[in-house]
DNA sequence: TGAACGAATAATCTCGAGAAAAAGTATTGA
DNA sequence: TCAATACTTTTTCTCGAGATTATTCGTTCA
């Protein structure tokens, strides 16, 4: 579990641990609705599945209450975080606070560097998108592309932050947004137009202007807010298997 | 390790479990001092010292890196999180975006219950604040009240805020200024009058004024981070020992 | 002398089994 | 039929020992 905490992306790291490397596994399953909100997690049942003794599974749990991505309630085991509309709209707000106040001091402290990241990062997000207008065939991995490359962006225009604490917090509430959004785009994949969102974002924020560019951000994470709103009601009704 | 996540006060919550308990014993001790940033936590060691076993001091060690007071290493085992006066900078800026935030929030939705809870939790500090001017005999375990009741105090005023994530980050903000605190209310007890700030901040938040309340509840937590920045300039060259 | 290599030591990681607790099932009695 | 109780099963929690990896210390060679 090399640098745990306050380094974002322990994404594509290689395990060093079977913890780890279970933690990981665990982590996209919850993340990509494998385990539904709600489900228990049994530690019997998973150590084969994920193939691992049964107190390192106990301590892969662990790991992802950091994420709160799971919760554990003494002496009666883990669950997988419930979800809720309230719960998606308080993330979205407090996502929009975190991730503008970064904006906003990128903006201001940012230099070459940063810029050419953003500028590498948005043309990249550019082509995920216009293989998104192409067949039915590639949708599904067009689409995981696109959520890779979408992350890498908001990730680039935030990335000259001083503040280690905010894109910690930035990032635990992305994932669990991301976990919202799979759920919505399983059933209405693409909802929307982002290119030109992202276009307009980009713009105001290589244009340094700090007010434009934080308020574009904020209507476009609202906007995600949007559609899963409207799904339908009884969707948020945890299955709670067991 | 009952509700383990997203839920405020496991401060003097009974234990149902041993590694709760391990996990409890250790934060204190971690934000005391007693255990100083950047030392190394070798599970061999603490397993006696806390007297548990191995494994779940291992576990209770992962759950404090939900807490961002210990640092996981793969293969290299647990450390106390450093600190830095940086560190320590970006906290306080951290927090006051957030508490604000929660402040403005509460001040828009709080109810008689909120205005009641902030009227005693500020009773119950001014009292503190009193005790505080008395002999230098009772100085440390008056502080040490005065400490909880600052707490409290501060938790009655975003009480009404309805983004448990906010909460939720303000808690981890929060405990992670007191270690800074502790260290420096150790060598410079009291160091300014807070009393006047506290009152201010009373007065503003039940008179509504968002706009003012949050101005002073910013200026009241920066001026936490001037204190410290005034200490001895090798103070945060961490000790690692070993 | 110092740098590189290798052995010894210490620490971490991993696992499975036993103890404790919770959940589920069947029985009994009203 | 229903509720309460006792029993059985399942699951969680806890521990210590073995395997793996990192670190330290001593030796050798340039």
């Amino acid at each position: 579990m090399s640098e745990t905490v306050l380094t974002p992306p322990r994404e594509n790291v290689e395990p060093k641990t079977l913890v780890e490397g279970a933690y990981q596994r665990l982590r996209r399953d919850i993340i990509e609705g494998v385990h539904p909100p709600g489900e228990k997690l049994r530690v019997e049942h998973l150590k084969d599945q994920y193939d691992v003794g049964a107190g390192t599974l106990r301590e892969a749990l662990l790991l992802l209450v950091t994420d709160a991505l799971v919760v554990a309630q003494g002496q009666r085991g883990f669950r997988v975080a419930p979800i809720s509309i309230e719960d998606f709209e308080d993330i979205t707000r407090t996502r929009i606070l975190l991730e503008t106040e970064a904006l906003r001091q990128s903006i201001a402290l940012g230099g070459e560097d940063w810029e050419a990241g953003i500028v590498a990062a948005f043309h990249r997000l550019s082509r995920a998108e216009q293989k998104l207008g192409g067949q039915d065939d590639y949708v599904h991995t067009a689409a995981e592309d696109w959520e890779k490359r979408n992350r890498a962006f908001h990730d680039a225009l935030i990335a000259a932050s001083p503040s280690r604490w905010i894109r910690h917090f930035q990032n635990i509430l992305y994932q669990q947004s991301e976990r919202y959004r799979r759920i919505s785009l399983f059933r209405r994949p693409i909802p929307r137009d982002v290119h030109a969102e992202h276009e307009a974002l980009f713009d105001a924020t290589l244009a340094r202007d700090a007010d434009r560019a934080t308020a574009i951000l904020a209507e476009h994470i609202l906007r995600t807010l949007e559609s899963v709103r409207h799904m339908p009601t009884d969707f948020f009704t945890s299955p709670a298997k067991h």
